[in-house]
DNA sequence: CTGAAAGCGCTAACAA
DNA sequence: TTGTTAGCGCTTTCAG
């Protein structure tokens, strides 16, 4: 039985509540003879405070929401194990909500902050919009954005738009010219960082006089299936393309996966770069853009504990490198007209 | 201002708490134009119930503890996909505590139970000490382990000898002799698979009427690094191994880039079989023991919600098959001496 | 069907 | 230093 209450406690050590309490609480102000009485009381019941009166009476959760979207994505989830890492030596708890629907987005991002569910909280991957922010400032409960921006808001992120041209400079200096972009839906509200590298690959192709062909972009659901069909398509276009940005290496997984099963060999005929350095991809070679993803989560998690103790007024920033990291799946343009 | 209270609400619709509350819990005995005024009071006010008070007065957290450990092993994260997927649209709140140190084990399986921060407990790929256990049903927390065994504990895993046989047997057929297990420590009493594939490994051999070789089974802390490490000194013995069997598809990985550093070709110079059947694995096209990682957290996520609805005085055991996949790291021996 | 009042177990302010 | 007491915001009898 769990069922020992601060004031048996009390009642066993010859002491009042709020001497226990003390005790619990590390207060200096017992002297060691009681502190010593109350602590071999809380023994011998086996005690230990209930956490929710103590939420209650203290108005603090001692938790930290920490939100996801698609809790299968492989970058989402290194981000989340940096997170962990740090929250799980604090004294926080971490409550972990996932969410995969639209609608659940709205909900969560809407009542989480004004039902006092957590003291902070941490958005990975999720752009929220003016009315989530006017929530959180509302409910004001410190939050930190991973991966995510909002001019509003404290936030730890990569410039997107500079990798995207990094991978998409990288190709063209390789001397490809029809370069294919395969991407998650761009005009998600909620997921800047695929317009931001999309912006960057535009960038990098006009700077080199490259003009953009819609052809070369296609658009679908993230995921490697829906990835390898558009690669598929593209492949199978009456000029296709001799390299392929992915926005992510999950992507890139998919294109080539596309390019095997139509024959093609990677990086000879078909040069891929993704995005992530996610493990899958030192295992599978792919060249590819690093972002931190483990470290943005510990970043995240730190600037939001920091932030909980001592607020600014101004929203954080962090911004982490991106680099590239070439291996065997780019190479060269050999024009064939040589 | 999240500091409305029920007693804000209750004023303005001109009722009682007790009133609202109802009205919160859809109690059927309100009427409806008394809901009617309550409802529209509580949106004129952006109200909604404090979490706290409520897990207070109630006596329950509406919160499910998961405790894993390692964080960082991919098989334990998917194992997680799948409690998420189930608890994300329960009405249950997913705390998840990592458990990277031994001590950290000790304290967490000791005071969580007993501080009722949860209403329920998985526990993944942790076996519990007997006093562990003591502690829980003391607690009266309905606990599921995952991939893991304890007989007065609900669990859902597979059978992890049967495994280990199925692996071993089939590098056997074959043609192998010589099959090294590269494993995890065999004796960390937290990991009792690990003691179940060796053993499953052992059986096949002596049906086989193999000998078993000490030198032929590693241990080291689980990682692909270690695996790797430990490879190269099977790799490297005076009379090698022509198979191994990696305890995970992560040493797996360790394994075959181990030999490769050696300049062996695998499959053809040496067999390699994993378990789990991670993403890696697929795209990396090792041989493996898959066992459903995603669908053991669901099953455990939903057998601990049914428990959680209606207790049962035996333990509840699901057991999952495991399934051989074979791929292109794994080929017939060919005697030398033909 | 509805209001009043008594807790839930702890913290914190106030006295002593 | 220590004990007492008044909440924290909600749920849940118990009357009415």
């Amino acid at each position: 039985m769990s069922k020992t209450t601060i004031r048996d406690v009390a009642k066993r050590a010859g002491v009042g509540v709020g001497t226990v309490s003390r005790v619990l609480n590390n207060s200096p102000a017992v002297s060691e003879t009681t502190r010593g009485k109350v602590q071999s009381a809380i023994e011998a019941l086996n005690f230990s405070p209930s956490l929710a009166a103590r939420r209650l009476s203290r108005g603090k959760t001692m938790a930290i929401g920490v939100i996801v979207p698609f809790f299968t994505n492989p970058s989402v989830v290194r981000r989340l194990q940096g997170i962990v890492s740090v929250l799980s030596v604090s004294k926080y708890d971490l409550v972990l909500f996932d969410i995969e629907k639209v609608n659940q987005r709205d909900s969560f991002l809407r009542t989480i902050p004004q039902r006092k569910m957590a003291d902070g909280l941490l958005l990975v991957s999720l752009t929220p919009t003016d009315a989530d922010v006017e929530q959180f400032s509302l409910a004001n409960v410190p939050t930190v954005l991973v991966d995510a921006y909002h001019p509003a808001l404290n936030h730890v992120r990569v410039d997107n738009i500079a990798g995207g041209y990094q991978a998409t400079k990288y190709l063209i200096e390789l001397g490809h010219h029809k370069i294919g972009y395969i991407s998650d839906y761009l005009d998600d509200p909620f997921n800047s960082p695929v317009r931001d590298r999309f912006t960057g690959y535009k960038q990098a192709l006009a700077e080199a006089g490259i003009e953009f062909r819609a052809e070369y972009h296609c658009e679908d659901r993230h995921g490697r299936f829906q990835a390898q069909q558009m690669t598929h398509n593209l492949l199978t276009l009456p000029d296709p393309p001799t390299a392929i940005f992915a926005y992510s290496d999950t992507q890139a997984i998919g294109v080539i996966e596309a390019a095997q099963e139509l024959g093609l060999s990677v990086p000879d005929d078909l040069s891929v770069i993704g995005f992530d350095n996610i493990e899958a991809a030192e295992y599978l070679h792919i060249t590819t853009i690093r972002q931190a993803l483990f470290e943005s989560g510990v970043q995240g998690a730190e600037l939001l504990l920091s932030l909980m103790q001592t607020p600014t007024s101004e929203p954080q920033e962090i911004l982490l490198p991106t680099e590239l990291i070439a291996r065997h799946t780019t190479t060269q343009y050999i024009n064939g007209t040589f």
